[in-house]
DNA sequence: CTGAAAGCGCTTACAG
DNA sequence: CTGAAAGCGCTTACAG
């Protein structure tokens, strides 16, 4: 009988007995190695190897109450930065050998704290909280869990206020809105807009914390425009921009958002980056398809997925954390569409 | 004692107890409703519902031997199309009360057949496979896998040949590349080239496939340039490509290499669509962004997801496939990078 | 329609 | 360093 013809109906007693040793042994064997006299440690694992044995998830499960599984609750799986934070996150869990249940938060599915709950229900150990868009019922309910499950949560690529009751990885977006602007504000541009959202989601709000600091210091007059995310919706919207206002710098707080802008505004014959400096957040694809090629903060997304699955890690080994708001490096792309004397 | 502050805790024999019942019974008023008299049930569901009692999943699935649990195995997720079908997937999952954990392949990480016994070990009720590029020795380890563990896999968005051992999901590529080519042969193209990619996808030599067919029927000779996936590259190779030949139609199969290849065209005062046709495949946000806006295959990626997923809770619940090769349909969105008469 | 009991495949004190 | 045994929280024949 081939390994293959069995594959993952061995158990525990059949290594116990080819191995000749107790199952309570195998167990050792597998998780706490040092416990076992190298030779028959040896032995039992060559009879593992052989018979291709994995042990059944579910009784590892209930046995040890822990799960060696996390949750990561995202939204829309669709935008850009999820996905890449998602590599980020497998990547990491695989090394430290988690399995990854992955929950999408519904537009119409009301509710989070079902989901929540379910999450509970499945036994993870950590859970990695990609919703940027918190509310303080919502913070409270994770500071529940956390505190009365005593299940690990991060914050991914976003942080509430300041605290950090539970512990978060990103980049400092109020800072890399103030580097943009400032950017903009040393080529000499005066009318420079923020294009951020409708909804509101705490990264964004930190972009426009920074905007707004760079503006106020420089005397100049913010103006933040809120748009959708959906692609006619802004087009239409910023061709009445164009009619009534006067603009030299736009901030959008992503890049297929300044993309859009950058169309639009090329079909009302402004030039990009002559008349109008744009750029956008993150470092997407779409800032390097787009023509002029678009000037954005670059931002580690697959780092801040792997670090934050690093850090749940720890969380879950009981181990300390140097610091609970992780910022990771931003960097600037100087490219087409704006000055960069 | 609130709900929440026990959340997650209550057992199957505390709500036994509460109700005043045996757990057998507290187990069939969830699973065999119709098996239990109607005040008892009605009594146990308040219970479980006051308490806010959640079945242990580790024990459920020890005990029945179902994990109502899928593993969905994916290459690398910051595929646009990837990341959009999960979308159609995680909710069909929900509908039917299926947990998703979630597999991405590694580039590096070699084994593929690792992780697959992971996914066994994990002991997952079905297997969404959505990675597109299958050996004939995977395709025969996937076949093993579901006759030897009797796990149900389903192939999402991409078929295997014509067979149909394992049921897949997708849409008709030959017919959408026929098409597609169709439609630039009757603006009167002749010099079409396909840019496909250098790695072995499944899809892309269905497309590859349609477009040989169309052209050959027109009598037109067929050339098909590959090319990586990544930007940089692309770019180079494309200068290069004008430089030596004559192109007046491009189909490429990705919507940004498809973008990519106009910018170049641009970049070398070729005019599209006056001078050349570009079209692409999948209808992405990148399609829409483009200047000229691209034309392309319109592929209902989210519903290849969703519909896979239903096909899947089919075949657990043993139920009868009325077909085991399902194609949606496509369509073609005829937008500014083609002639269009 | 309901309950007592065995069993799912592990982990982990407890002895030795 | 190793084994016997209890227990994790469920499901499911088997009786009644």
């Amino acid at each position: 009988m081939s390994k293959k013809d069995r594959m993952g109906k061995t158990t525990i007693y059949d290594v116990a007995g080819a191995a000749k040793v107790s199952l309570a042994t195998v167990s050792r064997a597998i998780n706490n190695p040092e416990k076992v006299k190298p030779e028959t440690r040896e032995r039992v694992l060559n009879v593992i190897e052989e018979l291709g044995y994995k042990p059944n998830a579910f009784a590892k499960g209930l046995a040890s109450r822990k799960s060696t599984t996390v949750a990561v609750l995202v939204p829309d799986m669709s935008r850009a930065s999820i996905a890449e934070m998602m590599n980020g996150i497998a990547d990491i869990a695989r090394v430290y050998k988690y399995s990854v249940l992955l929950y999408i938060l519904d537009e119409e599915d009301s509710s989070e704290e079902e989901i929540l709950r379910e999450i509970i229900a499945a036994q993870v150990d950590g859970i990695l909280y990609l919703n940027d868009e918190i509310t303080p019922q919502q913070y409270d309910f994770l500071l529940n869990i956390e505190r009365e499950q005593q299940i690990p949560i991060v914050l991914t690529n976003t942080t509430y206020h300041e605290r950090d009751d539970i512990p978060s990885v990103s980049i400092d977006y109020e800072r890399a809105g103030y580097e943009i602007t400032r950017k903009l504000i040393e080529e000499g541009r005066k009318n420079i807009y923020m294009v951020s959202t409708v909804r509101k989601y705490m990264v964004n709000d930190l972009k426009e914390k920074g905007y707004l600091r760079a503006m106020e210091e420089a005397a100049l007059t913010p103006q933040i425009m809120r748009t959708s995310g959906r692609i006619t919706v802004n087009t239409e919207h910023f061709h009445e921009y164009f009619k009534h206002h006067s603009v030299d710098g736009i901030i959008a707080v992503r890049d297929s958002i300044a993309v859009s802008f950058i169309n639009v505004a090329r079909a009302n014959d402004v030039r990009v980056p002559e008349d109008i400096s744009v750029c956008g957040f993150q470092n997407t694809k779409y800032a390097r398809l787009s023509r002029p090629n678009l000037t954005c903060v670059d931002v580690p997304i697959y780092d801040i997925g792997a670090v934050s699955m690093r850090v749940l890690t720890k969380l879950m080994n009981q181990e300390a954390l140097d610091e609970r708001i992780i910022n990771l490096d931003h960097g600037i792309v100087s490219r087409d569409s704006t000055l960069n004397d």
